[in-house]
DNA sequence: TCTTGAAGCTCTAGTGACTAGAGCAATTAC
DNA sequence: GTAATTGCTCTAGTCACTAGAGCTTCAAGA
């Protein structure tokens, strides 16, 4: 059986957050020991990985509620599951995209400042004419 | 003098957000109708222009704050807005990093899977074994 | 001038995914 | 045995908004 702590340092999920996921029931409640503290099984350690896992790769906690469910249930088809990576995948993608727009634009707008004071200052005037933009990015 | 609302479709910051703003101090105050409706005058459309422009740059509130504050200092020197800048631009530039290692592995979970059921689906195997990844993605 | 419907007002509470802190109790290592 | 560490619950805070209730004001047409 593990400690809280050990669950923890084992998945590198933080303590307070082991116990909001079990608030937000992403994880069940476990046993608990004689004073009252959690202890978890292997299985629960594992569970908490795949969790951690799926966060990482940006998932969001009702993806994975969902994710889990299917996991659950072995014999259904796995189409619901391969969805919800494909749509994490051109989310991904999409929000790159916008980064890059953003980056080009900073790009742009931090390099070509050779004022010497705030009044010629590039980044300022950048920020308050929007006509000095190369192109839209919204 | 602009209302609330002709604000709002001038410069696309939605009316609650807008009214958020004051409260955070980032817009001041405006003057009020009679009926007691905020009444914005031109200086204060492109104010607020400023602030949507930032924010779609991604700069924090904290950072819109400081450069307003600069702004109304013509006469300082300006490395400052320059940092704030080129911190904003190293910041989207390592999130596109991160996003863009959440693409590769995400192409890899989302389109090895040929499995009919959740039972042997890469995306649920993928996920609950790490040693699955072809790196570390943390 | 009256009426109607859109737009405005304040206030509170909710979102997502945690994080921080107070004030205790239990466990563990020496 | 005791001291340090870890754990417990509970409340409230983070960021940047967003939603809704219940009310008032404004502008345009009849």
């Amino acid at each position: 059986m593990f400690s809280i702590g050990d669950l923890s340092r084992r998945t590198g999920v933080k303590v307070p957050t082991i116990r909001y996921y079990e608030q937000m029931g992403l994880v069940a409640a476990p046993e608990r020991s004689e004073g009252n503290q959690r202890r978890y099984s292997r299985q629960e350690l594992e569970r908490l990985a795949f969790i951690r896992h799926a966060r990482d790769l940006g998932f969001a906690v009702e993806d994975i509620r969902a994710l889990i469910d299917l996991s659950g249930h072995p014999e259904q088809p796995c189409g619901h599951a391969d969805k919800i990576a494909q749509e994490q995948l051109i989310s991904v993608r999409e929000k790159i995209a916008q980064l890059k727009r953003l980056e080009t634009e900073l790009e742009r707008i931090a390099s070509c400042c050779d004022g010497k004071t705030v009044g010629d200052c590039y980044v300022i005037r950048a920020l308050s004419d929007h006509a000095l933009c190369a192109d839209e990015h919204v």
